[in-house]
DNA sequence: GTGATTGCAAATCTTTTGCACTAAA
DNA sequence: TTTAGTGCAAAAGATTTGCAATCAC
């Protein structure tokens, strides 16, 4: 039960190996200003700890539930929102219906399941863009996402 | 006044240069196994004639309306996406609470200008993906999107 | 005619919002 | 205390659907 590196990286004050994720995540969350209220933590927990993962705020929300943590949808959306605003989610925009969050925050790239609907990572050296054109004169790019949405042959 | 060329381009019949756009967008549309009813012929001229564009339902629904065009929503709406089975159209997916609709079907790419949800091409040959890692077992890669994301400086 | 298409309104789905209540600092 | 955060229900926005009326062939 370890945090993954990369979230929470502006902790002021860094945990050693053997405190309690709890702990860890409730620092994490001062660290971006965000109050580590009861529901912010179960969530974060949900997120943060055991493998990367992408989820809608309904997959979330379901999960909660399961888990017997008592959380509104509306609760689950700002705070997927917050955390994305703090920079610990990124939102991937593959499905005009939907959004999905990715706890991975690394330089990366995804697959699409469109029968599915599911995403995977695909690591960011695995794909490469050699060549883009300048971005419009006055503008900045702010990312670049390759999506390869696959289908069953 | 001029159909640009790669859209109907399974016209059993080519139809030569004086000819009406009319009759064109007409057998263009029987092509595809489409009727060609007042609303899709006059949806098909609003879309094809002119430059490439980027337009979602609510757009070209006012869009044909300033025109006095006759047409619902909701046909609007199933005529993109018959359009879109029909090869004659691509969605793009950029914003995940909309769907646009590209009329340019040749390979290219996207800039994508969040702050006013406006999308522009970048032709094919302006982006090179040079690396690709291959598709999960069983599956075969259906489209590599690259959007851009800008922003003003 | 007959089967496809349309329009409208209602339904659905995702997401946001208003506001009284609750909890963190 | 004081202010941020939460839950709920209602609202909003995009899209789909059911079905009778209409149109293309």
């Amino acid at each position: 039960m370890t945090m993954r590196k990369g979230h929470f990286e502006k902790m002021e004050i860094m945990k050693t190996e053997n405190q309690r994720p709890y702990k860890q995540v409730l620092d994490g969350l001062r660290a971006v200003g965000l109050r580590p209220t009861r529901q912010r933590l179960a969530l974060a927990k949900l997120l943060f700890e055991g493998e990367d993962r992408h989820v809608t705020a309904e997959m979330l929300h379901a999960e909660a539930q399961a888990a017997s943590i008592r959380v509104s949808l509306a609760t689950v959306y700002n705070t997927l929102h917050q955390f994305t605003t703090a920079g610990l989610l990124r939102e991937i925009v593959v499905d005009s219906q939907r959004s999905y969050f990715d706890t991975n925050m690394s330089d990366h790239h995804h697959f699409f399941f469109e029968s599915t609907s599911r995403l995977e990572d695909i690591p960011g050296d695995e794909v490469v863009v050699a060549k883009l054109p300048d971005p419009p004169a006055g503008m900045s790019v702010k990312r670049v996402d390759v999506v390869v949405r696959v289908e069953a042959i």
